[in-house]
This record gives structure tokens, sequence and C-alpha cells, in this order.
DNA sequence: CGCGAGCTTGACGTTGTTCAACTAGAGTGG
DNA sequence: CCACTCTAGTTGAACAACGTCAAGCTCGCG
């Protein structure tokens, strides 16, 4: 299991203050009393569906899939990277999480104990707008998925996760590809073959180039028109 | 457009107090004061993607459908009824709708003062734990339509989206359908051919029956199962 | 060296879309 | 009252998109 250490303050943590401007003083001493930092290593699950929720989970780094399962399929919802929260969105609700979430590569985080995000919460109204927020965010990225399996066939979907890859998650261009494509495949829902015919297309046309795991998006504006018109 | 009037006061109804039970009597009449009542026909837009947002509006009864659009394809993300909350998802970003809504039947709503219900939630910090509790309830939504798309196809998604509609929306079976086919297509973003197709099927093996407009489910035991298993 | 995981490619089958023709009902205007 | 039109729905046939199966490939690792 992960190996658990811990460094700096809350207090000194910008990621910690970007998010939670709304924290006092005293508030954020009181978070960083209850909460471990731990790191997961690539494979390992950070938070299972249905298991209790005891930490609210902060990434610092890393990369984690959030996925849910049913039945013998799972589905991955999101890719969620350094500065990102698991668990606000099962805060009130059974108690429980609504999601699993498995680390894709090293991830660090800082878990938060769960009661002391509620008592906070009770206190502090200007941290409740600050979740409301964060959760907000999610629920605009949950739609724009929903659109785009609505709108879009197997090409859109996929030139729309490589630039999302290149903007949100690498933030470089040409990026290194920590996925595996049956990775990807399981994003677009789509089978891992299908996946490769999407690179070996993207390829002859010239629009990206990929050696060993690296990837370089050539032609950026014609992977963009392809990803907006499905 | 919509012909106004106003009804009871905020404090009885319940629908209000079962969803905002943290507001004190005196925000309650705070609510009051800064609302209307309106009602929509059939067809008409209770809010568009894109637009600045005035009030947070609250379904009191009829059917509604929230959309968002991209380019000249739309994907409809949710059917909303009676008890819902149109707008949340949107309070504290840039401050426009991130989809838009259209009545499916006549439906009578009361519109917020979107200033109102930011002020309160500033002041009441259980009232942001409401908001939150809400806005989750549609996430979890959200998710289960994601893992639908990801994990069925087209004749599991058809059951469910049935199952769904005699249990949350219609509430009763037989029961009688307000929307079109058309309609129905684009929950399941699929073609009104292959509705078509969807319902001669289940009618053929006797799973639903349908005359006029009105949908009676014989074998739900079967519906569930084709829902279940995709 | 051999093994296994991840990947690629071709052949084929299934699912669902598109196009076209047709039917039924509702509204409209002469 | 009938003819006309418009929308919603149904059905068949051809077609495209994508998944599945099978075979072979590459690369890291013991």
């Amino acid at each position: 299991m992960a190996s658990r250490q811990i460094s700096t303050h809350c207090g000194q943590c910008t990621l910690m203050t970007t998010h939670f401007g709304a924290l006092s003083e005293e508030q954020l001493s009181i978070v960083d009393e209850n909460r471990t930092e731990l790191i997961y290593k690539k494979g390992e699950n950070l938070c299972k569906q249905g298991a209790f929720i005891s930490n609210v989970i902060f990434i610092q780094s890393g990369l984690v899939k959030l996925y849910v399962e049913n039945y013998d399929s799972t589905a991955i919802i999101f890719l969620k990277s350094g500065g990102s929260f698991l668990g606000l969105s099962s805060l009130f609700g059974n108690g429980v999480h609504h999601y699993s979430a498995e680390a894709l590569s090293e991830t660090k985080v800082c878990n938060i104990n769960f009661d002391t995000v509620k008592n906070i919460l009770k206190e502090n109204s200007s941290f409740g707008i600050d979740v409301i927020n964060i959760i907000n965010k999610d629920m605009i990225l949950a739609f724009d998925r929903i659109a785009s399996f609505s709108n879009k066939q197997l090409h859109g979907r996929f030139a729309e996760l490589l630039l999302h890859l290149q903007e949100e998650i690498y933030e470089s261009n040409p990026f290194r590809l920590t996925l595996t494509k049956t990775d990807l495949a399981k994003i677009l829902s789509t089978s891992k073959e299908s996946v490769s015919r999407l690179f070996s297309s993207l390829k002859k046309d010239e629009i990206i180039k990929e050696n060993n795991h690296s990837i370089h998006i050539i032609k950026l504006d014609r992977l963009k028109r392809i990803s907006e018109t499905g």
C-alpha cells in the first residue's frame, strides 16, 4: 500500500489556498492537523465505489482515473490531475463513494478527514460556496461528456481526448503518454483495437506523430476541427 | 410568453421546505418577496444556454427537458419534473447558464431572484449544504448517464428510459406519454426510426402495450433485465 | 532465451444510421 | 365538405460505423 509522509503546512500550500480561499488561518490549521499525505503507485486504488467515505482526497500531483462500475463493466468518467478533489460530490448523501478512483501514474495526495470538512462547512458559509464552485466545475465537465457521447462519433471523441490530454493533463506538446491505449479505450468506451486504428489513421494523415510513448500533435487546427465536427 | 400569477407563501410550500429546510422564517420571507410564479406552455424556453442568469428556477409541476447545444446538434442531459431546480449548477461560475431548458408539457415554475439566493448562501452555511446536496444528486444522475452511454447499447438504454419515465417522471403504470418519440430519440441520442423499431420490438415480445399515447409495461421484470444487461 | 503484456492489422459480423416510401391524424382554407 | 399540407410515426433496404475474433508483432523482464 501507499507510504505515509508529511510535508509543509496547509497555509503554505498554494493549491490549497487557491481552491479554499475562504478558510481562516484557524480553519487551515484544523485542516492541517486532520490530514495525511500519501503516495499511491500506479494501479493502486484511492477510493472504491460503495465504500464509506472517511476522507476528502486532494490530488497534489499525478494522474487518476475516476470511474463507475456496474455489473461487469466500468466506465471512466473523468481523468483528474493535480489540484483536483475526490469525494466532495459524496459529501452529504448516504456517506458512500459514488465512484472508484485509481492512480494511472505515481500520485501524491492529501487526505483530509471527512468530518473535519463537514464541520468547517457548517461554520463557514464562504467555504460552502468554494465547494459549490468546485462541484459545479465537475458538473459542467460531466455535461460536456454526455454531450460528447450524444453528438460525436469515435473520431471526434478521440480528437477531443487528445486535445484534453495535451491542454489540461500533460500541458505540453509533444507529451509523454502515461496511459496505456487500453486506458484510452475505456475513456472513449470503445475497444483497444479501435484506438489503435484511430492512432494509425491520424499518423497516416500526419496530424500527429508518435515515437516511443511520446505524442506530438503537428496539425493542431485539423485535430480541433475533427474534435468539433465529430 | 408565459403568464404571471402568484399563489401561496413559501413557508406553506412543502416542496420548498423539503429542499431548503435550512432557511429561517425570515429568509423564507425574503425568498417569498423575491420570486415570481410563471406558467410555461409546451415548447417554451425556461432558460437558454449562454444567457446571463437572473433567476434560480424551481419547477413546481410539469416536465422540462434540460439540454446542451453545440454547433448544430443538441443533447438532452436530463428530464426534470416537479421538485427540481434549474440554475444552481451555474451559481458562481461566469454567471451564464450552461444549459437550455424547454417545457415538454405545461410547466409551473417559481423564479427566485438570483442575487437573493446568493446572498442567503453567504449568510446561511446550512443552506449551502442544502444546495450542495441538490447539486450532488444531479451529479450522480450525470455519472449514471455517462456510465449508461459507455456500457449499454440502445436496447438497454431504451429500457432504462422507459423505467425512468414510469418510476420517476409519470409515477404510474400505464402512463400517458407526453413526449414525442422524436424527443425520446434525442434523449437516447439515436434516430426516431430506431425508437420506432425499439417500440415495435418490445410490443412484438409483449413486454409493453401501447395504444393512443398510453404505454403499459406488462413484463416489468424482463424490461429491468434488458435495462441491466444492456 | 522465453514469456507475457501491450499493441497492430485484417477479416468478418453486428448494431444502428440514412434514405426513401408510405400511413395516419390534425389543422387550414376554399 | 373536401382537398391540401404538415407533422409524427412506421417499415424496408442499403450502407457505414464499430466491435469481435484471430493472428502476429514488439519490447521489457526474469
